[in-house]
DNA sequence: TCTTTTCTGCAACAATGTTGCATTAATGGG
DNA sequence: CCCATTAATGCAACATTGTTGCAGAAAAGA
């Protein structure tokens, strides 16, 4: 399915700045930090950036895989459908490289805590990638 | 041991900015966000606050608990020492009443991830909090 | 093509992060 | 207790991101 279509899917009109950043962002597995995109969408303004990237994450398309030192990530939702992002989705930081991979783990992690109802979990891992510590 | 000794422990001066932070983040088991201290420390100059909290992550005595929407939520380092936090240690933030907690879990979480090395994990949970969920 | 609805760009402002520099305060020695 | 040294503080200044209002431009469907 392309963008276009996958656009129109989630109520949203096919504009080029919305094409621009789902072309940006590849093919999902791996979170690009604001200032990338900024960059790489240089020709259109910096509040309808954002407010693209909040329509993009309100409709389901994106979400914001991490925060870090004032900067936020955002990756496509791949297999992620709209509802929330389950115990086995996680987030890898290469120390090195910087990527940013959104991973999908073969279990889920389970844990519990005394009295208290969690209702979603955000894991971020940090080490070396495979590429980097070759 | 009171406050003006650990400073002295860990090669820091002990001046009023840091003795107040220090108090500010009270028992340790709750983070305070940046917006939070920054009131409450309102007679220093914002630099200073920036650059003691700098100060005192770097020699070991609080860390950076999590970042939200571009805010950073600071605790003290309780039962961790230097080193880096443990697997085991988790932050829990409530949506009812925006408390974060760092909290201690019996066991570690584990799990591998092919080809990457992990060297450090973040976890944060939300959800309702003993006290909100009564 | 026209109309409606939404999106975009611009201006403007708030908050946090960050650095340089001069002044002030904390420490340890005498 | 005072002095010299070293580190911390406050101020100014600027960068970056987040955020809102509003008018003009563009998308969608009839």
């Amino acid at each position: 399915m392309d963008a276009a279509t996958t656009l129109k899917n989630h109520d949203l009109r096919v504009t080029k700045i919305r094409l621009a950043i789902l072309e940006a962002l590849g093919d999902g597995h791996q979170a690009k930090p604001y200032g990338e995109l900024q960059a790489a969408l240089g020709e259109f303004d910096r509040t309808t950036l954002y407010r693209t990237l909040l329509a993009l994450i309100d409709k389901g398309l994106i979400h914001k895989a991490l925060e870090e030192n004032g900067e936020s990530y955002y990756a496509l939702c791949g297999g992620c459908t709209t509802h929330a992002h389950t115990h086995d989705h996680i987030h890898f930081k290469c120390n090195d490289c910087g990527t940013v991979e959104c991973l999908h783990l073969s279990s889920e992690i389970e844990f519990t805590l005394p009295g208290v109802a969690i209702d979603s979990l955000e894991i971020t891992a940090k080490g070396t990638c495979n590429a980097c510590s070759a």
